[in-house]
DNA sequence: CATTTCTTTCAAACTTTTTTCACATGTTTT
DNA sequence: AAAACATGTGAAAAAAGTTTGAAAGAAATG
């Protein structure tokens, strides 16, 4: 399913566009600051973001700015300056669009879907998030607190198979087995350094999240 | 580990419910309205909701339609109305159920429990409960009174032992051949201090549920 | 086929767990 | 009540398991 994230500091109008895009079958959060914006877009899985430009605290391509320091999820301006305005046009870069307010609820779904066919590909890939991880199955890609994490494939395999067991432990055998098969020769030391290298990877935080179990194995458990 | 959403506008009766599922071995997120409960279903891992009919803002009816917009986890309805009314009747569909208020912790758990088994997901691994202890056999976990309790190796497998075997009596010997294996060659006064930390670790009540049994060995028992 | 990247091995440093031991405390027997 | 025996406890030694950095070996890439 299809999620969008809608930005803006007006509650009727989130609400207004939320029934519009939860008719066209879309699932819709909200957000009423950039920052709330920024957050979700690190903890939930978003496909799109319609993001006001002028907002109270902090306008609409500041946020974009800082999103596009961590992701291209495609953004959707919601403005009331004139379209051919130089400053809308000068900051529409890459794959995003804008809208004009007011807009009809035909015109907003028209770019939306334009824009979804445009960037087409990993829209509907499903998502496992554990805290600050976030694991985009179908990309292969993990982020920790909306930081791109780049893992070789025995990295995001192990990573992959904690995500979809949290707090179960697997010894070192088991995750040989699992990950590497059963006719694997070699020694039971080579899981401790991919372990130890992701670790590093995930950062201080995430990091954390991969438990020892003294003489068993591994574990891997968000701390609540 | 099973996390448990309790929607509720009531902080007793919330509290009261946490304080049940706890000592069940869930783990437990709380929300005071509707409108809280689906963003936190949205933004966190949530395995089952407990949903309060009669809530001031948004009654729990409505907060189960807008739910089911986006997911299908199962929902137990908490009510004051008869069982038998057809609100009720008509309104619980699929996987659901409810519970009448005022309810037993027994009760509570048996719905959920049976409501787990249903949607069948790999949720439910297996656990033993005995008094406020609960071990989590896969996550190698053992809970007292809702607390992690951090156990090393011998000590769990002390704890589980008994856990299983509850009421019966281990000589020393009986648990060195057992846990330690037959080739050990060490003294059995091992014993003695792995079951000094185990009291110590599983504090002022659960401790007590090991029992010297003397001149024989120890015994694991609830009661009393 | 040269280069780069990924995986595995290895051993020393380090951390945690397990065991031992000596004495304190408690229970049973004489 | 004293002696004999069994368990509790804290500290320290011994053993076991893990982390880590470096480097060799494989595999993928262009």
């Amino acid at each position: 399913m299809t999620t969008i994230l809608v930005v803006d500091d007006e509650q009727d109008m989130r609400k207004l566009i939320e029934l519009h895009l939860q008719k066209a079958g879309f699932l819709v959060l909200q957000a009423e600051n950039g920052d709330d914006a920024i957050q979700l877009v690190k903890t939930s899985k978003v496909d799109l973001i319609l993001l006001d430009v002028m907002m109270p605290k902090k306008d609409g391509f500041t946020v974009c700015k800082e999103l596009r320091e961590f992701t291209s999820i495609p953004i959707i301006f919601l403005t009331a300056l004139d379209a051919k305005s130089d400053l809308v046009k000068g900051l529409v870069l890459g794959g995003d669009d804008y809208v004009v307010k007011p807009f009809t609820a035909i015109e907003l779904t028209a770019r939306i879907d334009a824009i979804l066919r445009r960037t087409g590909i990993q829209i509907n890939s499903d998502r496992i998030t554990k805290g600050v991880l976030v694991n985009d199955i179908a990309a292969r890609q993990v982020t920790s607190d909306g930081k791109k994490i780049v893992l070789t494939l025995k990295e995001y395999e192990l990573i992959h198979l904690f995500m979809e067991n949290e707090s179960k432990v697997y010894s070192r055998e088991q995750l040989l087995e699992k990950l590497w098969g059963l006719d694997y020769e070699g020694g039971t030391r080579t899981v401790d350094t991919h372990i130890k290298t992701l670790r590093w990877k995930l950062g201080a935080m995430a990091g954390k999240y991969i438990e020892t179990v003294w003489g068993i194995g591994y574990r891997f458990e968000v701390n609540q």
